[in-house]
DNA sequence: GTCGATAATAGGAACGATTCTCATTTTCAT
DNA sequence: ATGAAAATGAGAATCGTTCCTATTATCGAC
C-alpha cells in the first residue's frame, strides 16, 4: 500500500467530488505521472497495452479533467494530450517539435518565470481580459528531428 | 485593380511556388486579413456565406498553409483556426477565452516582446532544442464571458 | 455479509472535423 | 484556339472523440 504524496493529493481531490479512484483511472494517472510530456488517448492506450478500452480511457480522461486532476493540451492534428494539472505537477511550459509534434516539459527558473508573469500582467492591464493563466510554447526541433 | 502591399507580398510568394491565386483563395485571405483573430474553416465558411464549398475551403487552407501564407492554430475541441502568417501580419500573441474558446490577437510592446525573446533564449540554451519561434497564450475570460 | 442504490465499464454506434477521390472545369502558356 | 497542368465540387471515407445502453462493480445502510 504505497501512498506517495501525489497519490494522497489525488485521492483527496477525487473523494471531494465523490469520484471513485478505480484501477483504470489509477493506471492513467500513473502513466501520466511517469511521462515526460503530455500524452494523447492513443498514446496512453499503448502505454497501458490496451488493458483499458478506448471508450473507457476517454471517459476516464474526461472525468479526471472535470475533477481538476488533468489538464488538456491541444496540439497538432486535432490531437488532445493530457498531463497532470499544474497544482499536482508544478507550473511549467512546453517545447513543441514542429517536425514530429512531440511535446516536452520545460520548467523555467524562478527568476525567468517571475519575469514572464510580470510581462503577462503588463499585457492584460490594457486589454479588457481577465487573465487566469498563461502558457509559453517554444517551437523548434527536438533532438531526433534536429 | 487595388494592389495593397499585403496583396503584392502574397501574390509574389504564391507565384514563387507556382500556386495560383484563385478567387476562392483570395476570398479566404481577405476574410483572414479582416479578422481580429484566427478563424476556423466553419467560421470562414460562414464569413463567405457558403460561396466556397467546404471541401474547397479546406483545400485552400491547406494550400495556403503549405505556401507559407497562413499559420494554423490548434485550439479547443480539435478545431484548427488559421491566420495570416507572421511575416505578413506581424508577430503577435493570443488571448484565449477559457469559456467560449474565442481567440483574440494581442501585440506586445517592443520592450515586452524583447524581454520575452530574451527569456526564450535563456531557456533553450540549456535544453537540447533548436528554438525557431515561440507563442505566448494568455488564458482567461473575454469581455462577453467575464 | 446482504441488498439496493449509484457509479463505472465495455463495446459499438454515432458524430463532427478534416481529408480523399475523381470526374469536370478552369487557367495558363503556347 | 489548344493542350497540359491546376483547381474545383460533391460526396465518400477517415479519424479522433463522444454517446448510448446493457452489464458489472462499488459503497453505505442494514
Ligand atoms: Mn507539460
Ligand atoms: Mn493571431
Ligand atoms: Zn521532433
Ligand atoms: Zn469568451
Amino acid at each position: 500500500m504505497t501512498n506517495t504524496k501525489l497519490e494522497r493529493q489525488i485521492a483527496a481531490r477525487l473523494a471531494d467530488g465523490g469520484v471513485r479512484l478505480t484501477t483504470a483511472r489509477a493506471a492513467v494517472i500513473h502513466s501520466l505521472a511517469a511521462a515526460e510530456g503530455p500524452r494523447s488517448a492513443a498514446e496512453l492506450y499503448d502505454d497501458l497495452s490496451g488493458s483499458v478500452p478506448l471508450s473507457s480511457l476517454y471517459r476516464s480522461l474526461a472525468v479526471l479533467e472535470a475533477a481538476g486532476i488533468l489538464d488538456p493540451h491541444h496540439g497538432t492534428r486535432g490531437i488532445t494530450r493530457y498531463e497532470l494539472a499544474e497544482w499536482l505537477s508544478g507550473h511549467h511550459h512546453h517545447l513543441v517539435c514542429v517536425a514530429c509534434g512531440a511535446v516536452d516539459d520545460v520548467r523555467l527558473s524562478d527568476a525567468i518565470e517571475a519575469a514572464l508573469e510580470h510581462l503577462v500582467g503588463e499585457v492584460t492591464q490594457s486589454a479588457a481580459f481577465a487573465a487566469e493563466g498563461h502558457s509559453l510554447e517554444i517551437e523548434g526541433r527536438c533532438r531526433r528531428c534536429a
